[in-house]
RNA sequence: GGGGACGUGGCGCAAUUGGUUAGCGCACCGGACUGUCGAUCCGGAAGUUGCGGGUUCGAACCCCGUCGUCCUCGCCA
């Protein structure tokens, strides 16, 4: 026999009975009856009560013994009566009657109880991970991480894209955010830093001809957290493509990401091909560039309708540049004073003036601006947003930009506060045709809005002919119920258009040049057109297992503050370690905290 | 760096809003019990209310500072 099992605590059923089996795992619950005890024996696959009668010399350790510890168990499988069988664990209508153990690990108490559902507090949980992953949540949303990455290499093999690793360490990059960097022994004072996304490798292998390219790829970016954020590393579902249109990669995100979402989902999800929002129509409909399209209400710009009305603080605000954003909701007339109120106090605590709304009640039109405005205004309010009894609209002025946020976060309250946003659905757009510039705010000057190396659209023409702020990008985002899962682009392959796109944001070639020497004379060489896109990988596990936070689909994250509290990192180094790095520290780390 | 919420035995929460010895559930320890499956019943131990200071006859509660966790803005080409 088998030293520790010969079945799983998920194997046994029925037609095992009369069989001697072993059994191993985790003793997760004991109800101890003086003359007999249970004890539900738990493992990876399931549970199985294991039964310990008084007569047996390891009935007195058991009774006593700790939960969570590990024990191996051999015995008679037997049928339970109708009255004892547990319908509620597959292994329900057996049991296990157990002849001998062996104790193979003993627990101490611990510090979460695992066989309960109560809420722990999330330092304890990331402190003792190892015990955490054992819940059934946790255990099963890890496990669909692995199927989901299965399935994902599975599709990308099938669609002819080949695997490749790229190096993690590398050379700090320029642009983008801050880099986590590795301090070079040999080389003094030079370092490598940790990839943000190997984007400059994969484009190197399409030059290098390879022409279908994906990974699992880590990224690292010292970026603090939020709860679709994990600090220090996420993982990304990376493909580039040689010879391709932004149509093609498209189809093929479409195809792999509606497979893997009807796959680990019951949930329903948009069948391909999926809508197609221009970031300026996004902008101004959902006031984000990450719109969650199953809140059903969007938003329209009446700027016009305000501009000559006798409400002086939207007017005199729309003659200095200002815009206003309406959000017509239906039939919520009877909210209490007090809903309106909180939501002015949230408009306000997001950086806005205030916020106006008017109510469509019966006949009339109410609300703290409506005597600002002339039937004729009204009615132009009405038409725009298909007003009727019971319905309101409510108004946001400010600059375009903040005018879109504010609204947009409104929008996302109003859907959430009134349970408004549609259940059971997996909403998938794509947000197309982003602006190649915009201005900076701080000095106004013409700057990259995103990606530097995406290609124009119209190309050196464009860049030649078009006013900056008018050229959109080959770049797209994937999003789903809200969530960025991924961006992308045709990428520019011609160092000509390179350098006159970098111009046009006032970068002189010989920066250009010196900054992105790899890239460009690779490109000198012959480079394919390509372009390719990077699924978030922890998001889209994150959206299959309903969870709210990231957090819950990484088997070791780290905190809010991008420390791993289990394993104590980061942590300080010896004298011995920094004087071989050549690093001095400019200043003393703080002693840790008394608390 | 800014804003918000929170911090009470191992874990989750409470304490009539400043008033007796800080309670309850789970876990833990001891006992009883031969069919439970979140077993039940009896008993017990376990707390410097994150830390430091202040106000007060009296502070878990109010004030100041500080540390920590989460959410969020900035940031994320």
């Amino acid at each position: 026999m088998h030293p520790y099992r010969t079945h799983t605590c998920n194997d046994l059923r029925a037609e095992h009975a009369g069989q001697t089996v072993k059994l191993s795992g985790w003793i997760f619950r004991k109800r101890d009856h003086g003359g007999i005890l249970f004890i539900d024996l738990r493992d990876h696959y399931g549970q199985t009560q294991v039964v310990v009668h008084p007569s047996r010399s390891f009935f007195e350790e058991l009774t006593h013994i700790k939960l969570e510890s590990v024990a191996t168990f051999v015995g008679r499988v037997t049928l339970r009566d109708a009255a004892t069988a547990n319908p509620e664990i597959p292994s329900g209508a057996v049991e296990m009657v157990a002849d001998a153990c062996e104790v193979q690990s003993v627990s101490e108490q611990t510090p979460l109880y695992l066989a309960g559902e109560e809420d722990i507090a999330e330092e304890v949980r990331l402190k003792y991970r190892f015990l955490d992953l054992r819940r059934a949540s946790l255990h099963q949303n890890i496990l669909l991480r692995s199927q989901v990455i299965a399935h994902l290499r599975r599709q990308m093999t099938a669609q002819g894209f080949n695997e490749f690793q790229t190096p993690i360490l590398t050379c700090s990059s320029p642009e983008g955010a801050r880099d986590y960097l590795v301090p070079s022994r040999v080389h003094p004072g030079k370092f490598y830093a940790l990839p943000q996304a190997p984007q400059l490798f994969k484009q190197l292998l399409m030059v290098a001809g390879f022409d279908r390219y994906f990974q699992i790829a880590p990224c690292f970016r010292d970026e603090d957290a939020r709860a679709d954020r994990s600090p220090g590393e996420f993982y990304q579902l990376d493909m580039e493509m040689s010879f391709v249109t932004q149509d093609e990669v498209f189809r093929v995100v479409e195809e792999v990401l509606y497979s893997t979402f009807t796959t680990f989902s019951k949930l329903a999800v948009d069948a391909a091909p999926w809508r197609r929002i221009p970031y300026r129509e996004a902008m101004l409909k959902y006031g984000s560039d990450k719109p969650d399209l199953r809140i059903p209400f969007e938003m329209c710009d009446v700027t016009g309708i305000f501009r000559d009305s006798g409400f002086n603080a939207f007017a005199g605000a729309i003659k200095t540049g200002a815009v206003v954003r309406a959000i017509p909701v239906k039939g919520i007339k009877n909210q209490p004073r007090s809903f309106f109120d909180k939501l002015v106090e949230h408009a306000k605590s997001l950086g806005s003036k205030g916020l106006a709304y008017l109510i469509w009640d019966g006949d009339t039109i109410k609300g703290p601006i409506q005597k600002f405005l002339k039937p004729a205004e009204l009615s132009a309010l009405a038409g725009t947003g298909s007003m009727q009894d019971g319905d309101v609209m409510f108004f946001v002025c400010d600059e375009p930009g903040k005018a879109a946020r504010i609204s947009g976060d409104i929008r996302g309250k109003l859907g959430r506060d009134l349970g408004l946003i549609e259940k059971g659905v997996f909403r998938f757009c794509w947000i197309v045709d982003f602006p190649m510039y915009e201005l900076d705010p701080e000095t106004s000057a013409v700057a990259f809005s995103h990606n530097p190396f995406s290609m124009p659209q119209g190309g050196m023409e464009a860049l030649e002919k078009t006013p900056p702020l008018d050229i959109l990008a080959y770049q797209y985002d994937v999003v789903c119920n809200g969530v960025e899962l991924s961006s992308g682009a045709i990428r520019n392959h011609r160092p000509d258009i390179m350098f006159k796109a970098f111009a046009l944001a006032g970068y002189p070639q010989e920066e250009v040049e010196a900054k992105f020497s790899g890239l460009l004379n690779a490109f000198r060489y012959g480079a394919p057109p390509h372009g390719g896109i990077a699924p978030g990988v922890d998001r889209i596990v994150m959206l299959l297992a309903g969870a709210e936070n990231i957090r819950e689909v990484i088997a070791f994250p780290m905190n809010q503050k991008a420390q791993d509290l289990m394993m104590g990192a980061p942590s300080s180094v010896t004298e011995k370690q920094l004087r071989e790095l050549h690093i001095q520290l400019r200043s003393q780390p703080k002693p840790p905290p008394q608390a």
